[in-house]
This record gives structure tokens, sequence and C-alpha cells, in this order.
DNA sequence: TATTGTTATACTCTATAACTATA
DNA sequence: TATAGTTATAGAGTATAACAATA
């Protein structure tokens, strides 16, 4: 009965396809990069927070972090007082509302940021030279759409 | 002098919007799998152990789980003592090699995980009804490409 | 002695609830 | 009183090193 409703119906036999690769590249994504996040003393979350706050110039309140971490404030209390231990980041009160704080990374910050985002690029690179133009520009536009779907 | 480097090098240039948007990926799906999971009191590193498990039909050694879930055996130890508790899977010795256990899930590791799974099927098909087969047949094949040279 | 797996330890992440300081 | 953020607490994941049981 499975088979015959995927005969005649291609996009269910797509969405199994699909199902099992994404969880595996989930899996496989996270696994890998917490690895290789090893060798800077960093963790998947300090990694994640870290490239949330490129976003902001001004430096970013802890709340706003959080949200653009994907994470609760207390959580994130908690990996920013890691980041300031190791000086990648700093936290400071802002003067004009003293309840609040400015994060910003430090220029080792950026550095080491810079430094594990060109090793990643090593890996895409050699990824990227095995399809052809049309395929990376249909597959960037495609998983945009897939992110607009499932975190949207 | 990066404008004009991408400007001649388009390869380049899909590697920064690839090197975002995988990270991105990576991270809302974590994030996102760790929020759903919580309802079914699981969490991202159990489903990924019950999803190594399907592979397994006679159960699955604590070595063997451990590879194929991306673990050491340690941390394996941990993760399966949990699933044991909560009635998802098995842990027996096996009798020819007393030393060896046999890993399995349980008929209600089975149901759970299908439940899962189904959930995660809804939403890939709300996000497969968007793109046309064509970009289906070539998103499939070009992540597997990537998890071949990534994590090869 | 070699293999299979667990235990001990230390640290990080995570969510909830209660709390402090400032507005 | 409302807002921004932290602290307290409890449980889970992770790696390393030392250990026990079996082959």
């Amino acid at each position: 009965m499975a088979a015959s409703l995927q005969e005649n119906n291609p996009l269910e036999t797509d969405v199994e396809a699909i199902e099992h690769v994404m969880l595996q590249l989930g899996w496989a994504t996270h696994r890998q990069l917490h690895q290789e996040l090893a060798e800077f003393n960093l963790t998947v979350s300090q990694f994640a927070a870290m490239r949330a706050l490129q976003g902001f110039d001004e430096g970013s309140t802890m709340s706003e972090l959080a949200e653009a971490a994907r994470q609760i404030s207390a959580t994130m209390t908690g990996i920013v007082d890691r980041l300031v231990e190791s000086e990648i980041v700093t936290r400071q009160r802002d003067p004009g509302d003293r309840r609040t704080l400015r994060v910003s990374l430090t220029e080792k910050g950026v550095g080491l940021l810079e430094k594990v985002k060109e090793k990643k690029r090593v890996q895409l690179r050699q990824f990227l030279e095995g399809i052809s133009p049309t395929e990376r520009k249909i597959f960037v536009r495609v998983i945009g759409k897939y992110l607009d779907v499932v975190y949207g």
C-alpha cells in the first residue's frame, strides 16, 4: 500500500528521501562542527552567539542576542559569561539605560570568528567545485526556502 | 578588493552565500529540533541514537551504536541509560560474548520514532510543495554530495 | 594481553522559577 | 509597576582517563 501510494505520488517519495537526508545533515553538521570548534576552544552555542553578534554594529543587548541566537536570556547569560572570560566579547552597561547591557565582539573575537569561517570555506569550495553553477544557484535558493518554511 | 575578487570569481561568491546559509541551517535545524523533541521528552542526541538503531535489525552493540550516532562509547552509555529508563530501548548481554551488549528499540521506541518523523514530514511536504520537481531532484542530489564531501 | 563497555570527573548547555536593579 | 538581566537549581550531554569484566 505504501508502495502504490509512492508510485502514484512522487511528492511522497521525495518527502521520505529528503526527510532522511535532512535529519542526517542536521546531526552530522552539528557533530562535525562541535568537533572542529573544540580545536578553537569554542562550543557550538558560543559560535552561534558570535555569529549573531556580527549583525550588530553598535553592540547587541542581551535580549537581542538571545533572540538572534535562538536562546532564552538566562541561557545566554552563561554563554556570554564564558565568552567574556575568554576575551572574545565585552559586556558593558549602557549609560543611557543602566538596566541594559551592550555585548560586542572584541578584536580577538572577530579574528577567531574569521579563522573558523575560513576553515569551513575550505570544505565548501571542495563541495562547490563538484557541482555545476546551475546546481549551486538552485541549491542556495532552495535552502533559503527551506529556512523560510521550517523556521520562518 | 574583496568585491573585485568576487566579481571575477563566481565560485567565491557562492562560497560566501552558502557558508552563511549552511551555518544558519545547521543551527536553526538544531534548535528547532531540540524544541520539538522536548514535547516528546526526548533530546536531540537521544533521537540521533534512536535513528541509528533503525539500521540494526539484530540489535546494535554499544560500539556500533556510538559510531553510527557519532559519539564515543562513554557518552553513549549515558544516553542509552536514559533511553532504557524511558523504555525506548532494551540493552541485553550477548550470550555468545558476555562483554558485548545488544541495544534494540522497543515497540514503544519504534512508535515514538515514527511519531516524531511524521511530524517532521508535515513541514517537509509544505516546503516541497513550494518548489518544482526538478528543484527537488537537484536538491536531494546536491545535499547527498555535500554529505559526502563534508562528512565523507 | 586485548577487547567491550562502564565509572569518575569536570565542564557546558538548557529551561524554569525566583530574584535584583533600574526605569 | 514594568523591564532588563542574573542567579539558583536540576538534568542532560560531552570528552578524558581510569577501571572492571570477559575473551
